[in-house]
RNA sequence: GCCGGGGUGGCGGAAUUGGCAGACGCAUCGGACUUAAAAUCCGAUGGGUCUUUAGUACCCGUGUCGGUUCGAAUCCGACCCCCGGCACCA
């Protein structure tokens, strides 16, 4: 064996053994338990960053973990591959986004293999092939079928720079999240997918997610943002109809004072029609419609508000009480108007105060007095219901219930959930996406394309100049067709989906990637999924793991998968940094990870990578750390290159280790631990710094005691070391198979069983007690393990230093933690 | 404002059930090997005190203040700070 590692060669040489012989190809296997190991696939940008280093580290640990657990692991990899960059390269350097996409393909996938990452390539897929957007097409019509994909028009937030529309959750603070300009707000026809539908569901099987990052379900719960309320109707003066309001504090209904209509709200004109504010009211209706999304709905911006001139009742004060429209009532929320409880709420008191509008207290603390007169802010505590006839004396939520229930008796209003989340917006003016599979015909109106003619092709030959709209729209063999129904000419829908649609199903395909006649095999799938451990990007907590959470629910129902989750466990991993800031050209603190493999050798690069931080924090990026990481597993070669000749003769299956001396049983020891702590920490807590800290230290044992011994016991250190090897097979498996090799065992490293340990081996002869006294360390005694509670008692209070305290003082109480501890309180 | 996560040496971090705070690694320092250096191996390393003993000694120490407990990084209360999400959502 050579004294030094040669990784760059040796790597190679193991990654290409691995794929000759298919050694992480996976099949149904009723027989083994399975375990579905899935990293988020990546955008294929052209080349791997650290993020994905450290993604598919994790990931290639758990599933060789699981593998030599006995696991039949479904580990699979693909191409998240349309999407925008693509067409900006054609538009910027005329490559068409086709052949773009499919370059840096290839060369990622070199990349990736350069890792070592133990994927079944066999099922490799991408989104942008033909193959697979057939069956995101096949969905789409399936939720067209089941009306949850629907045309409407709206007002939509539109990137003036990408040129399309984006879904409510790419704008972030007002900008495009993907090129930063400027969002405005256009009014479109646009195709929606209705997951409202499923906001429920959505919220309540979080329950069902019991190993997903808390912070991850409380993003999707302030997304998905339900409240309890109820809905009222208030009769108008002048009109023969109801305003209705939507309301989460209906106990406060004898302190609404007055009413508020969103400018945009349908009622306005009607209210307003031949009253003396009707020009002043139009006239601030069509200001509000002037300004940005941003500053129309900020929180911080000032309310302003006219009085519309009209008047409805309070049906339980039957008060007529007046309407206004003003800026702080939003269309898209509720019913977009309100009643406004100035006393109970900050806004409405803020507004009432402004305008000099009436101001009721129905509550007021328990213990202080709070009336019309005194009250300075909005009281929004529980308290005591006053001024509030039936109600006065109950607590607000005794009062809800009530007031709730006489609504609905008397046909006042009727309880009524609402949600903050949107349907999800999917038609994007865009090229290289999939196209959405509709004809518009002029006498069959919208048709779907049938399934039989699916896929909807992209075609290849388009024109790429830059300008507005959806590049298909120019394409006159795309547009023209017939109409599936009539038969006359019709023309296809240009717009192609959001390629989160394409991510939002594609952990089902792996199961089942090549079928040719169905989207999947119902029976492979229920055997593969749901997806055990599922790794990826804090990033996509609401979009990517919400919309997939959302076709497996819709795919659920279509009874095609019996699962109704698709991902058990989550592990958000955090970013990579580099001096405290995200790694980025225009900072330049970029580390290529290709120099790293190059310089170190991949293991090192994964070693460092997991055991720097813990998996959901951020890392940052030390060049010292690397090459700890490389001297460490330097280490491990060089120990077992020493002794590599001499361990190779024994049979290492059949070792005795019989006899043991104190330092030979305590390497064993250690060697048991290693196993236990490693074997916990990559099952449950899926901590990979400290499951290589305990290797670590296991190392550390194994040059300990050769340091301290004569003469060495063979057949102990092929024990230590075969386990080491095994233990750091998942994070270094390039060193830890040529060493297995080299020590001439069969089979390659990964196919290995994972060391068990033994209870009885754990166990120590002697065990060191700390002594304190009145909870202060003072002292420590080295006793058998077995030791008796009330002989270690008296073996403790003979201690010369304890002694020292004892006196002129009375041991008060005695606190023994078997192996641990003795605490004597004394006064 | 509401919700969630967090605050531990010079640094990354560990402490899993309330029981030795600082595992492991980095950095630093010392020693061995070497003509020398690198590499490697061995060792030290939270802060402080010492006017008998430099230790097997003592004091302090996990954001702050208080509490519970024989014993608190860990539990409870109040507060400060950092990160993330949501936010005129009625």
């Amino acid at each position: 064996m050579e004294e030094d590692y040669n990784f760059n060669q040796l790597e190679k040489k193991w990654q290409q053994y691995w794929q000759e012989n298919s050694l992480f190809a996976s099949e149904v296997d009723l027989d083994k338990p399975k375990h579905y190991t899935l990293e988020m696939f990546p955008y294929p940008s052209g080349n791997l960053h650290m993020g994905h280093v450290r993604v598919y580290s994790i990931g290639d640990v758990i599933a060789r973990f699981k593998r030599m657990q006995g696991y039949n692991v479904l580990h699979p990899m693909g191409w998240d591959a349309f999407g925008l960059p693509a067409e900006n390269a054609a538009i910027k350097r005329g490559i068409h986004p086709n052949d773009w996409t499919w370059d840096n393909i290839e060369n990622m996938k070199t990349q990736l293999e350069s890792l070592g990452i133990s994927y079944d390539w066999q099922r490799e897929l991408a989104t942008c092939h033909p193959d697979y957007y057939k069956w995101t097409q096949w969905l789409f019509l399936k939720l067209y079928e089941e009306d949850l994909a629907y045309r409407d028009r709206s007002t939509v937030n539109w990137c003036s720079s990408c040129e399309t529309v984006l879904a409510n959750e790419q704008v972030v603070e007002g900008v495009c999240e993907r090129c930063d300009s400027e969002v405005v707000a256009k009014d479109l026809v646009q195709w929606f997918f209705k997951i409202t539908e499923y906001a429920e569901d959505l919220l309540a099987d979080h329950e069902q997610l019991k190993d997903w990052p808390e912070r991850v379900k409380t993003m999707q719960q302030n997304w998905i943002g339900r409240s309890e309320g109820v809905e009222i109707e208030f009769p108008l003066v002048d009109l023969e109809e109801e305003l209705k309001v939507y309301t989460t504090r209906p106990d406060t209904i004898f302190g609404a004072t007055y009413m508020v209509l969103s400018p945009e709200h349908p009622l306005v004109k009607e209210l307003i029609k031949g009253k003396e504010q009707e020009q002043e009211v139009l006239d601030f209706v069509a200001q509000m419609a002037e300004q940005d999304e941003e500053e129309r709905t900020s929180p911080d911006s000032e309310k302003v508000g006219v009085f519309t001139g009209a008047y409805a009742v309070n049906p339980l004060t039957e008060e007529e009480i007046p309407i206004l429209v003003a800026n702080y009532v939003l269309m898209d929320y509720g019913t977009g108007a309100i009643m406004a409880v100035p006393a109970h709420d900050q806004r409405d008191f803020d507004f009432a105060k402004k305008y000099d509008l009436d101001i009721q207290v129905v509550v007021k603390p328990e213990d202080s007095d709070l009336n019309n007169d005194n009250i300075e802010e909005a009281y929004v505590e529980d308290g005591i219901m006053v001024n509030s006839d039936f109600l006065n004396g109950l607590n607000v939520e005794a009062a809800f219930d009530k007031i709730a229930d006489y609504m609905e008796e008397n046909q006042l209003g009727t309880r009524k959930v609402n949600y903050r989340l949107r349907d999800w917006l999917v038609s994007r003016q865009r090229y290289w996406g999939t196209p959405i599979p509709i004809i518009y015909c002029a006498e069959c109106g919208i048709v779907p394309v049938p399934e039989r003619d699916l896929p909807v092709e992209l075609p290849t030959d388009v024109e790429f100049d830059g300008g507005g709209g959806s590049p298909l729209e120019d394409v006159k063999d795309f547009v023209e067709t017939d109409c599936p129904e009539c038969g006359r000419a019709a023309q296809r829908e240009t717009d192609t989906m959001d390629t989160f649609v394409d991510s939002s199903w594609y952990f089902l395909r792996y199961a089942d990637a090549g079928n040719e006649e169905q989207i999947f095999d119902s029976q492979k799938v229920n055997y593969w999924l749901n997806v055990d451990q599922y790794i990826g990007g804090i990033e996509h907590a609401i979009l990517h793991l919400l919309y997939a959470r959302f076709f497996m629910k819709f795919i659920n129902d279509l009874g095609l998968v019996t699962a109704e989750e698709p991902f058990e466990r989550l592990l958000a991993q955090g970013m990579v940094l580099k001096d405290g800031a995200k790694m980025s050209k225009s900072k330049g603190n970029v580390v290529d990870p290709m120099d790293i493999i190059a310089n170190y050798g991949a293991d090192t690069a994964r070693l460092f990578i997991l055991f720097a931080a813990p998996p959901e924090k951020d890392l940052e990026w030390s060049e010292e750390g690397v090459e700890g990481a490389s001297r460490f597993l330097s280490r491990v070669w060089r120990v077992a290159a020493k002794y590599v000749e001499q361990i190779k003769e024994l049979d290492l299956a059949e070792l005795e280790l019989n006899n043991l001396n104190k330092l030979e049983k305590e390497l064993q020891r250690e060697v048991h631990q290693a196993v236990k702590k490693v074997t916990e920490d990559l099952d449950e807590r899926k901590n990979f710094n400290t499951a290589i800290s305990a290797i670590m230290e296991l190392v550390n044992a194994i040059y300990s005691y050769l340091d301290g011994v004569a003469e060495e016991n063979l057949e102990l250190l092929a024990a230590a070391i075969k386990t080491t090897v095994l233990l750091l097979a998942p994070f270094a498996p390039h060193l830890t198979e040529e060493i297995w090799s080299q020590l001439e065992l069969a089979g390659s490293v990964h196919q290995q069983d994972w060391p068990d340990y033994e209870e009885e081996v754990l166990q120590k002869d002697e065990v060191e007690i700390v002594v304190q006294i009145n909870g202060k360390v003072r002292d420590r005694v080295e006793v058998a393990a077995d030791i008796a509670e009330e002989e270690l008692k008296e073996v403790v209070k003979e201690q010369d230093k304890v002694q020292g305290y004892l006196e002129d003082k009375e041991v008060v109480k005695t606190i023994v933690v078997p192996q641990k501890l003795v605490n004597l309180v004394i006064k």
